[in-house]
DNA sequence: CCGGAAATGGAGCGGCCTATCCGTTTCATT
DNA sequence: AATGAAACGGATAGGCCGCTCCATTTCCGG
């Protein structure tokens, strides 16, 4: 009797229609997230998923068990990028490429640049192993980086949030002037942290289509 | 008849006490900007003022005309920085003096570090030319300190507002580790715009405290 | 000291947000 | 097919926001 496969408190099955729609609500939330970041409204996201307000409620009860649901594979990347630059034919190479891949990740989608700047998910213990087991990886190389003697001494683990920071600034107050923005600034960032800087860099976007970005972002930030 | 001394359209002058209320409204409106950034509400700003709702509307009947009284003296400090580094020994001493004073306004104060990635205010005819006499003495100081060959020839303009984009993110994200996290960068990002790179860097905040301020920073984000 | 212009402040409107309640519909099992 | 549990979604409560209207109070020049 009540045999049923349920084991944690979470783990009933969902009906076929309710995973249906929780599909629906991750895909419509992962759009907007992406292009809004993550202060897109619950009733948008509703709206936009073709669902009312209290399914969402019902599957996600707090804000952060659906943040976690949708970037739980874009953490998942980055953890992948993170063990894939350790594979890499130099320490530097691999440092360098997992440097411009999580950044570009960023640029890719604005919800989780924050995500990527923010601690404290709460229940979401998949999502902090992947994104701990990119930073114990991305540790590893830097200790490679430093003996090769290409990566600064000084270089600290606290710099790669500090960078993840510095990068969601320029990509949402650079609007739609933001990836390339991105690009060159990730550049500069990688002359900095090399003991020799031969890194080429993206040219600057035209400072017509930088202000126009600029002013894109008012509404958002106020 | 009608002689006033008017003038423009604006040009009348207050009575006293509705001058006395104005200050008061806008050391209100810096203290809390500073703390909390541009989102601090009109009603919260009247509340902190002492002065009903109405009144606040009246003096400055548009968002960006209250941010404009505000940040006039700030922007007044950024250009005279920018004076003050034309005067330096050298030109890169110059340009480096002017990014660290520009920067440490950002660290300052939440609510500048934003005006300063906007462009756009719509009335504030006097803020905008002193952003703009700033922006003309440090393109100077660009031309001086690549003759110098202090500064590496791709160094652009633009790379000055993708720099003050990059640091208010990371002071907004870093909440209480912020200043001492934007110091460390702002040395990080010299080092990539000069040609021999030999800027010091403050230590990384211990990563307790770069998380904690990750942390605090939730709410305001999202 | 007095009268009118200037200034005040709070009630109130419409909008958007999170979150919950509850009557109705849909599914899956027998 | 029947039936009970699961899922649904709209209505709604409660809060904060920007902004306006208007009865009342305050200042200042004659």
């Amino acid at each position: 009797m009540d045999a049923k496969p349920e084991g944690r408190g979470k783990g009933r099955r969902l009906r076929c229609d309710a995973e249906a729609n929780r599909d629906r609500i991750i895909e419509a939330a992962r759009r907007l997230y992406g292009s809004e970041g993550l202060s897109a409204s619950m009733a948008a996201i509703a709206r936009a998923a073709g669902v009312g307000i209290a399914t969402l409620f019902r599957r996600f009860p707090v804000r952060s068990d659906l943040v976690a649901a949708v970037f739980a594979d874009a953490m998942e990347a980055n953890r992948d990028a993170a063990a894939a630059a350790l594979e890499a034919p130099s320490a530097w190479d691999g440092f360098r490429g997992y440097v411009i891949a999580v950044c570009g990740l960023q640029a890719e989608n604005r919800g989780f640049a924050e995500v990527l700047t923010m601690t404290s998910f709460g229940s979401a213990k998949e999502l902090e192993r992947h994104r701990q087991e990119a930073v114990d990886a991305f540790g590893v190389l830097i200790e490679r980086a430093k003996d090769e003697g290409r990566l600064r001494k000084d270089f600290s683990p606290e710099d790669l949030p500090i960078l993840l920071m510095a990068n969601a600034g320029v990509l949402t107050a650079a609007g739609e002037a933001g990836p390339e923005s991105s690009r060159r600034f990730v550049g500069q960032m990688l002359r900095a942290y090399a003991v020799d800087s031969a890194e080429e860099l993206e040219p600057a976007p035209p400072s017509r289509r930088l202000l126009r970005g600029m002013i894109r972002q008012r509404r958002t930030g106020a």
